[in-house]
DNA sequence: CCAGATTGCTCG
DNA sequence: GAGCAATCTGGG
């Protein structure tokens, strides 16, 4: 039989990676013989696509063998393949697959997830740099000083600077940058310009791994002993356990905030790291957590690297590959982190693990704890979830058993809690004391400053005013693009801006409604806490902390360094300043106002209050001496107040849980997002109605055995958001495959309006 | 009757 | 989502 004459032929079926959900399937189609041994399950591929066969980049979720009768009757063939550096691996492929069955994603968009971003231009990004060496000889050694200027002088004449350009060179024993021999040998570069030419000296390319934290590498290679006082010791051994007892586990390091959770967490990292496996360790928010990044870095220094989405293309890429290779063998990383490709995983860390940032709000809708579930089902290691606040939903599990509960009760060195009231707003109000600062927390700052110590204060608003109001028609200005109020602000971004866009404009003269000079503050930020501050406390240094004072690369780190050196008296902030920053000379805390996000219309209200107070409650009084806590409200008999004044944790849990029990809310069942865009208003309420009277339909015909109960349409929080409308149907029901297939077919469903998207939340 | 706009359909 | 064919619309 010759080669013409084959009998069967190999097939790859792929999915399109730019794909709208409807069509995210397989299509088949034929591998040329040359790409034989290149295409296989995994590989990214160029096929023809559609009737004018444009090309699109597709992923091979399978080869199969057909016979050639099939072959021939107008299958396309496969045109091109990517770099090999981005097939995925068996590891990598399944956890795509999870990713798209799980928060209901094309194939595509899980690949551009769980891949660096540069797959989708295709090629490779590598960068490489310039390095000088010395030539070689025939068996590949380099040659000796004696040999190179030997050489060299076979073509003119040494000179001086030359010599010491060889000297450098042979010293050094390996490649250099040309900057560096340059300085080594103190010549310009013209004179390596001139022994290049000469064939003196060699010139290669090697491949540059970008990578932004270097400066921070210790060279550690034996890292410092982990003293665990008894407390600290017994969490670690029962960690230590599920590491040990192998297979697939999860653990609840449960520790309040001093605990020292870091330090037992890094001593399971050193056994797990020892046993030539590798870890991924993530945080909520590379920024607030230098400090973390330091500890792993000057530990861990070439074996660990950083991940979070604030990277460059490239090197996140460089990153990548150093996972991938195994080179890199600890990862500290936001959300995103939750997919490097580590070589032999062993263990995940999600330190904080409460924060909602491990939630991608942005298709696809995944929460770093499931992936990192799955990643360990798949190999069989634990996951170690970390919090002093732990969401409801892992207690829960830790109540049941499906988590190992770790508890780190006793505060490091015995520091007691601080000592915490609560003031009453409404008194001050009374009193005709008009400020956000209350007298008796202005009376505790003087006193703190006075004896030399710092204070933390948290608002989580910032701007000036929440507001502006007329008077005299209640006209309030709002944001041309979306359905809120423009805050007023004043100092960096002044005029009035909308927190939903960005959209900005200069502060009105008069109510552009109805003309009169009468547009007054509604509610305050922090800008307005700033400038009370300066005129209650005329010598307080203060440093104000918010996305407004840190939009530019380092000022969180800047701001916070001035204020741990003592540059200021008072840092005031939004939620950045309740982070676990260790500041040993804060003995107060003051929250501006504990009814902000108590009172926000979401379910988690109480959870996210709670656990906000706690922490910055616990950044009073960390090195010795006892801290005090104040916190203002106007509703200050609340029993969530009074428990985060406590910090106590679990009757925070026994009441909340029994709330969410006797309302049907998650942990006790799971919740569905859909939620309907459009710019088109009629079109977006006409869409809602129908995609509802369906999903009762079909709900009550084809899923009668699960239960599901529909709220809405309901306009969303943001009802108009850049100019686009939103409404929220909310399925309460117990997730599952069937129930997930339900809501694929939805996703599959082309909507009879074309202005309106959908998209689905498993918010659970 | 024709040109341009709109809609619907398929993609291997 | 893109491209193309079928269908619609409106001016003459």
């Amino acid at each position: 039989m010759t080669m013409n004459e084959r009998q069967t032929f190999l097939v790859a079926a792929v999915r399109i990676l730019r794909a709208p959900y409807a069509i995210d399937r397989d299509f088949d189609y034929r591998i040329p013989e040359h790409m034989e041994n290149r295409v296989s399950r995994g590989s990214l591929v160029s096929v023809p696509f559609g009737r004018s066969n444009r090309r699109e980049t597709a992923l091979c979720m399978a080869v199969r063998e057909i016979g050639a009768a099939e072959a021939t009757k107008g299958l396309k063939s496969i045109a091109d393949t990517l770099p090999e550096a981005y097939d995925t691996d068996e590891e990598q492929f399944a956890l795509c697959e999870f990713l798209s069955r799980h928060t209901l994603c094309t194939m595509g968009e899980a690949v551009y997830t769980v891949l660096p971003a540069s797959v989708r231009r295709g090629h490779e990004n590598i960068r490489y740099r310039r390095m000088i060496s010395m030539p070689k000889k025939q068996n590949g050694a380099f040659l000796s000083f004696e040999e190179a200027e030997g050489a060299a002088r076979l073509s003119g004449k040494v000179t001086p600077a030359q010599r010491r350009v060889l000297e450098a060179m042979a010293r050094a024993g390996h490649p250099l940058k040309p900057e560096e021999l340059c300085r080594r040998a103190e010549v310009s570069d013209s004179v390596l310009q001139n022994l290049l030419a000469r064939g003196a000296l060699l010139e290669s390319k090697e491949e540059e791994l970008r990578d932004p934290y270097a400066d921070l590498r210790g060279t550690a290679e034996q890292p410092s002993p982990i003293v665990l006082t008894t407390a600290q010791k017994k969490a670690y051994e029962s960690a230590l356990a599920l590491y040990e007892r192998g297979g697939a586990s999860a653990g609840l390091l449960f520790g309040v905030t001093g605990s020292g959770k870091t330090k037992v967490i890094l001593k399971l990292i050193d056994r797990v790291l020892a046993d030539s496996k590798s870890v991924i360790m993530m945080v909520p928010e590379i920024a607030l957590t230098p400090q973390t990044v330091r500890i792993f870095y000057e530990r861990y220094g070439e074996r660990a690297a950083v991940v979070h989405s604030q990277l460059s293309e490239g090197e996140r890429f460089d990153t990548w590959r150093r996972c991938s290779s195994g080179q890199v063998r600890i990862v500290i990383g936001t959300r995103s982190a939750v997919f490097a490709p580590m070589r032999d995983l062993g263990l995940i860390v999600i330190d904080e693990e409460h924060e909602h940032t491990y939630k991608s709000d942005r298709n696809p809708k995944y929460h770093a704890r499931d992936i990192a579930a799955f990643r360990a089902g798949q190999r069989g290691f634990p996951v170690l979830f970390a919090s002093a606040t732990p969401s409801l939903e892992s207690f829960y599990k830790a109540e049941r058993g499906i988590y190992t509960l770790i508890p780190l009760r006793e505060r490091f060195g015995g520091i007691p809690l601080p000592e915490t009231e609560i003031i009453d707003m409404r008194a001050e109000l009374q009193a005709g004391h008009r400020s956000p600062l209350s007298r008796r927390l202005l009376g505790a700052l003087e006193e703190t400053l006075a004896r030399g110590e710092q204070a933390i204060l948290f608002l989580n608003r910032r701007g000036y005013s929440t507001a502006l109001q007329c008077k005299k028609c209640g006209e309030v200005p709002t944001c041309p693009h979306c359905s809120v109020s423009l805050t007023y602000h004043v100092g960096e971004n002044s005029g009035l801006l909308c927190h939903s866009c960005g959209y900005r404009t200069e502060v009105p003269r008069a109510c552009p409604a109805c003309g009169s000079q009468t547009l007054s503050h509604v509610g305050f930020g922090t800008e307005k806490v700033e400038a009370d501050l300066a005129a209650y406390l005329p010598n307080a240094r203060i440093l104000r902390m918010d996305a407004d004072t840190t939009s530019t690369k380092g000022s969180f780190e800047r701001i916070l360094t001035a204020f741990r050196e003592g540059e200021a008296d008072i840092l005031l902030g939004t939620q950045m300043v309740t982070k676990g920053h260790d500041f040993p000379r804060v003995s107060l805390v003051g929250v501006v106002s504990a009814d902000t996000s108590l009172y926000a219309a979401d379910f988690r209200a109480a959870e996210r209050t709670f656990s906000l107070l706690t922490q910055v409650i616990g950044r009073a009084g960390r090195a010795g001496a006892l801290g005090r806590a104040i916190v203002q409200s106007f509703t200050p008999h609340h029993e969530l107040l009074e428990l985060s004044c406590r910090q106590d944790y679990e009757a925070f849990y026994q009441r909340e849980s029994a709330l969410r029990r006797a309302t049907d809310f998650p942990p006790f069942c799971d919740m569905v997002h859909l939620t309907l865009t459009s710019a088109d208003e009629t079109a977006l309420t006409r869409c809602a109605t129908t995609l509802l009277g369906h999903m009762v339909e079909e709900a009550q015909n084809k899923y009668a055995d699960e239960p599901m109960t529909f709220y809405g349409p309901f306009e969303a929080p943001i009802y108009r958001e850049n100019d686009r409308y939103r409404l929220n149907i909310i399925v309460k029901c117990k997730l599952n495959q069937r129930v997930r297939a339900f809501f694929s077919s939805l996703l599959s469903l082309t909507l009879e309006e074309k202005s309106v998207t959908a998209s689905i939340d498993f918010a659970r």
